[in-house]
DNA sequence: ATGTTATTCACCCATAGGGGTGAATAATGC
DNA sequence: GCATTATTCACCCCTATGGGTGAATAACAT
Protein backbone atom coordinates (compact mmCIF):
# COMPACT_ATOMS: atom_id res chain seq x y z
CA UNK A 1 0.00 0.00 0.00
CA UNK A 2 0.71 3.19 -1.18
CA UNK A 3 -0.09 5.29 2.45
CA UNK A 4 1.29 2.56 4.18
CA UNK A 5 4.94 2.60 2.76
CA UNK A 6 4.88 6.19 3.00
CA UNK A 7 4.79 6.40 6.52
CA UNK A 8 6.41 3.85 7.52
CA UNK A 9 9.69 5.01 5.73
CA UNK A 10 9.10 8.33 7.23
CA UNK A 11 9.10 6.56 10.96
CA UNK A 12 12.64 6.19 11.73
CA UNK A 13 15.35 9.43 12.30
CA UNK A 14 17.81 8.30 9.62
CA UNK A 15 15.44 7.91 6.49
CA UNK A 16 13.75 11.26 8.02
CA UNK A 17 17.58 13.02 8.01
CA UNK A 18 17.94 11.44 4.54
CA UNK A 19 14.88 13.17 3.01
CA UNK A 20 15.76 16.51 4.18
CA UNK A 21 19.44 16.17 2.66
CA UNK A 22 18.05 15.81 -0.31
CA UNK A 23 15.87 18.19 -0.21
CA UNK A 24 18.81 19.87 -1.10
CA UNK A 25 19.35 18.33 -4.19
CA UNK A 26 20.82 15.24 -5.63
CA UNK A 27 23.06 13.33 -3.70
CA UNK A 28 24.95 9.79 -4.24
CA UNK A 29 24.75 7.21 -1.85
CA UNK A 30 28.07 7.88 -0.01
CA UNK A 31 27.64 11.55 0.35
CA UNK A 32 23.79 10.63 2.49
CA UNK A 33 26.37 8.47 4.52
CA UNK A 34 28.45 11.07 5.39
CA UNK A 35 26.30 13.00 8.28
CA UNK A 36 25.91 9.62 9.89
CA UNK A 37 28.70 6.90 11.20
CA UNK A 38 26.71 4.49 10.09
CA UNK A 39 27.72 2.08 7.52
CA UNK A 40 27.12 2.46 3.73
CA UNK A 41 25.15 -0.45 3.47
CA UNK A 42 22.83 0.64 6.16
CA UNK A 43 22.35 3.60 4.88
CA UNK A 44 21.81 1.80 1.47
CA UNK A 45 18.94 -0.45 3.01
CA UNK A 46 17.66 2.94 4.18
CA UNK A 47 17.56 4.09 0.34
CA UNK A 48 15.80 0.99 -0.35
CA UNK A 49 12.84 1.35 1.60
CA UNK A 50 12.53 4.92 0.55
CA UNK A 51 12.33 3.87 -3.03
CA UNK A 52 9.94 1.14 -2.07
CA UNK A 53 7.59 4.14 -0.79
CA UNK A 54 8.78 5.90 -4.34
CA UNK A 55 9.71 9.35 -1.81
CA UNK A 56 13.08 8.22 -3.62
CA UNK A 57 14.40 7.78 -7.33
CA UNK A 58 17.97 6.51 -8.40
CA UNK A 59 19.39 7.42 -11.35
CA UNK A 60 22.86 5.97 -12.14
CA UNK A 61 25.45 7.94 -13.49
CA UNK A 62 28.60 5.43 -14.64
CA UNK A 63 29.10 3.59 -11.10
CA UNK A 64 27.22 6.48 -9.51
CA UNK A 65 24.15 6.15 -8.21
CA UNK A 66 22.09 9.89 -7.87
CA UNK A 67 19.35 9.68 -5.42
CA UNK A 68 16.61 12.34 -5.67
CA UNK A 69 13.51 12.91 -3.65
CA UNK A 70 9.69 12.25 -5.06
CA UNK A 71 8.04 14.74 -3.28
CA UNK A 72 4.69 13.24 -4.53
CA UNK A 73 3.82 10.31 -2.40
CA UNK A 74 3.81 12.98 0.59
CA UNK A 75 0.74 14.51 -0.60
CA UNK A 76 -1.33 10.87 0.24
CA UNK A 77 0.32 10.99 3.63
CA UNK A 78 -1.29 14.75 3.79
CA UNK A 79 -4.49 14.05 2.79
CA UNK A 80 -5.02 10.96 5.25
CA UNK A 81 -3.42 12.85 7.93
CA UNK A 82 -5.74 15.89 7.13
CA UNK A 83 -8.76 13.80 6.57
CA UNK A 84 -8.26 12.47 10.59
CA UNK A 85 -8.11 15.85 11.46
CA UNK A 86 -11.10 16.93 9.63
CA UNK A 87 -13.06 14.14 11.32
CA UNK A 88 -12.08 15.36 14.72
CA UNK A 89 -12.77 19.00 12.89
CA UNK A 90 -16.25 17.94 12.63
CA UNK A 91 -17.10 16.24 15.52
CA UNK A 92 -15.73 18.98 17.81
CA UNK A 93 -18.23 21.64 15.96
CA UNK A 94 -20.87 19.10 16.17
CA UNK A 95 -20.15 19.02 19.93
CA UNK A 96 -20.22 22.88 20.23
CA UNK A 97 -23.53 22.83 18.37
CA UNK A 98 -25.04 20.63 20.28
CA UNK A 99 -23.97 22.62 23.47
CA UNK A 100 -25.43 26.10 22.03
CA UNK A 101 -28.30 23.99 21.47
CA UNK A 102 -28.83 22.47 25.34
CA UNK A 103 -27.90 25.71 26.97
CA UNK A 104 -30.44 28.71 26.47
CA UNK B 1 10.62 13.14 20.46
CA UNK B 2 7.09 14.24 19.43
CA UNK B 3 7.19 14.09 15.98
CA UNK B 4 9.16 10.94 15.93
CA UNK B 5 5.95 9.17 18.29
CA UNK B 6 3.75 10.51 15.88
CA UNK B 7 4.93 9.11 12.81
CA UNK B 8 5.90 5.85 14.55
CA UNK B 9 2.61 5.63 15.63
CA UNK B 10 1.17 6.38 12.37
CA UNK B 11 3.12 3.84 10.94
CA UNK B 12 0.62 1.08 11.93
CA UNK B 13 -2.27 -0.44 10.00
CA UNK B 14 -4.23 -1.24 13.74
CA UNK B 15 -3.34 2.54 15.22
CA UNK B 16 -4.70 3.84 11.81
CA UNK B 17 -7.80 1.91 12.20
CA UNK B 18 -8.32 2.93 15.76
CA UNK B 19 -7.80 6.23 14.88
CA UNK B 20 -10.03 6.89 12.12
CA UNK B 21 -12.67 5.00 14.50
CA UNK B 22 -11.82 7.78 16.79
CA UNK B 23 -12.41 10.31 14.47
CA UNK B 24 -16.32 9.70 14.94
CA UNK B 25 -16.20 10.10 18.85
CA UNK B 26 -15.26 8.69 21.99
CA UNK B 27 -14.90 4.54 22.32
CA UNK B 28 -13.82 2.06 25.10
CA UNK B 29 -11.03 -0.44 24.25
CA UNK B 30 -13.37 -2.85 24.03
CA UNK B 31 -15.09 -1.39 21.14
CA UNK B 32 -12.22 -0.30 19.56
CA UNK B 33 -11.21 -4.01 19.61
CA UNK B 34 -14.64 -5.17 17.93
CA UNK B 35 -13.69 -4.43 14.31
CA UNK B 36 -10.02 -6.59 14.81
CA UNK B 37 -9.61 -10.07 15.62
CA UNK B 38 -6.82 -9.75 17.82
CA UNK B 39 -6.63 -9.69 21.55
CA UNK B 40 -7.85 -6.97 23.63
CA UNK B 41 -4.31 -6.99 25.25
CA UNK B 42 -2.96 -6.26 21.63
CA UNK B 43 -5.33 -3.20 20.90
CA UNK B 44 -4.53 -1.78 24.61
CA UNK B 45 -0.60 -2.02 23.45
CA UNK B 46 -1.77 0.32 20.25
CA UNK B 47 -3.61 2.06 22.20
CA UNK B 48 -0.35 2.91 25.17
CA UNK B 49 1.79 3.72 21.58
CA UNK B 50 -1.01 5.87 20.43
CA UNK B 51 -1.35 7.56 23.91
CA UNK B 52 2.83 8.19 24.05
CA UNK B 53 2.44 10.24 20.69
CA UNK B 54 -0.70 11.98 22.23
CA UNK B 55 -2.44 11.12 19.58
CA UNK B 56 -4.92 9.71 22.11
CA UNK B 57 -6.50 10.57 25.31
CA UNK B 58 -7.78 8.40 28.15
CA UNK B 59 -10.92 9.93 30.62
CA UNK B 60 -11.96 6.93 32.92
CA UNK B 61 -15.67 6.11 33.77
CA UNK B 62 -15.72 3.89 36.50
CA UNK B 63 -14.30 0.74 35.03
CA UNK B 64 -14.41 1.77 31.43
CA UNK B 65 -11.99 3.52 29.95
CA UNK B 66 -13.19 6.29 27.07
CA UNK B 67 -10.60 6.79 24.60
CA UNK B 68 -10.76 10.48 22.41
CA UNK B 69 -8.57 11.74 20.07
CA UNK B 70 -6.50 14.14 20.02
CA UNK B 71 -5.42 15.33 16.37
CA UNK B 72 -3.07 18.32 17.85
CA UNK B 73 -0.09 16.20 17.32
CA UNK B 74 -1.00 15.62 13.18
CA UNK B 75 0.09 19.44 13.33
CA UNK B 76 3.91 18.65 13.79
CA UNK B 77 3.57 15.88 11.70
CA UNK B 78 1.89 18.24 8.63
CA UNK B 79 4.51 20.77 9.05
CA UNK B 80 7.46 18.42 9.19
CA UNK B 81 6.40 16.84 5.47
CA UNK B 82 4.92 20.50 4.19
CA UNK B 83 8.69 21.32 5.25
CA UNK B 84 10.17 18.66 3.33
CA UNK B 85 7.53 19.30 0.07
CA UNK B 86 8.40 22.79 0.17
CA UNK B 87 12.36 22.45 0.50
CA UNK B 88 11.55 20.45 -3.41
CA UNK B 89 9.39 22.54 -4.42
CA UNK B 90 12.21 25.51 -3.81
CA UNK B 91 14.41 23.31 -5.61
CA UNK B 92 12.60 22.60 -8.47
CA UNK B 93 11.99 26.79 -8.69
CA UNK B 94 15.92 27.12 -8.73
CA UNK B 95 16.11 24.90 -11.34
CA UNK B 96 13.18 25.82 -13.66
CA UNK B 97 14.97 29.57 -13.58
CA UNK B 98 18.61 28.18 -13.97
CA UNK B 99 16.94 26.64 -17.29
CA UNK B 100 15.20 30.10 -18.38
CA UNK B 101 18.50 31.76 -17.44
CA UNK B 102 20.47 29.16 -19.93
CA UNK B 103 17.55 28.86 -22.81
CA UNK B 104 17.87 32.27 -24.39
C1' DA C 1 -20.15 -11.84 49.38
C1' DT C 2 -20.05 -13.44 44.57
C1' DG C 3 -20.05 -13.37 39.91
C1' DT C 4 -19.44 -10.69 35.77
C1' DT C 5 -17.29 -7.19 32.89
C1' DA C 6 -13.42 -4.01 31.50
C1' DT C 7 -8.85 -3.39 31.43
C1' DT C 8 -4.17 -4.02 32.39
C1' DC C 9 0.15 -6.63 33.97
C1' DA C 10 3.52 -10.10 33.38
C1' DC C 11 5.03 -13.13 30.79
C1' DC C 12 6.26 -15.84 26.17
C1' DC C 13 6.92 -16.27 21.01
C1' DA C 14 8.04 -14.92 16.35
C1' DT C 15 9.22 -11.63 12.93
C1' DA C 16 10.84 -7.24 11.08
C1' DG C 17 14.26 -4.31 10.75
C1' DG C 18 18.29 -1.52 11.99
C1' DG C 19 23.04 -2.40 12.68
C1' DG C 20 27.40 -4.78 11.35
C1' DT C 21 31.16 -7.42 8.24
C1' DG C 22 33.12 -9.41 4.15
C1' DA C 23 32.66 -10.81 -0.57
C1' DA C 24 30.76 -9.77 -5.18
C1' DT C 25 29.80 -6.53 -9.09
C1' DA C 26 30.70 -2.65 -11.98
C1' DA C 27 32.70 1.43 -13.68
C1' DT C 28 37.12 4.51 -13.69
C1' DG C 29 41.93 5.59 -13.96
C1' DC C 30 46.37 4.21 -15.03
C1' DG D 1 45.35 -5.94 -17.14
C1' DC D 2 45.16 -4.04 -12.38
C1' DA D 3 44.13 -1.13 -8.54
C1' DT D 4 40.65 1.93 -6.87
C1' DT D 5 36.01 3.54 -6.00
C1' DA D 6 30.85 3.06 -5.52
C1' DT D 7 27.36 0.12 -4.47
C1' DT D 8 25.06 -3.94 -3.51
C1' DC D 9 24.50 -8.95 -1.95
C1' DA D 10 24.60 -12.45 1.49
C1' DC D 11 25.03 -13.29 5.67
C1' DC D 12 24.90 -12.60 11.12
C1' DC D 13 23.31 -10.25 15.53
C1' DC D 14 20.22 -7.96 18.49
C1' DT D 15 16.36 -5.18 19.89
C1' DA D 16 11.66 -3.48 19.20
C1' DT D 17 7.33 -4.75 18.61
C1' DG D 18 3.07 -7.04 17.15
C1' DG D 19 0.82 -11.04 18.56
C1' DG D 20 -0.74 -14.46 22.13
C1' DT D 21 -2.25 -16.47 27.10
C1' DG D 22 -3.36 -16.35 31.88
C1' DA D 23 -3.52 -13.96 36.20
C1' DA D 24 -4.43 -9.58 38.62
C1' DT D 25 -7.19 -5.37 39.51
C1' DA D 26 -11.27 -2.67 39.67
C1' DA D 27 -15.95 -1.52 39.26
C1' DC D 28 -20.72 -3.00 38.70
C1' DA D 29 -24.84 -6.07 39.51
C1' DT D 30 -27.10 -9.26 42.32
Amino acid sequence: MQLHDTLTALADPTRRAILARLGAGEARVTDLAAPFDISLNSVSKHIRILERADLVRRRRAGREHLLSFNPQPLDAAMAWIEGQRALMTRQLNALEAALKEAKP
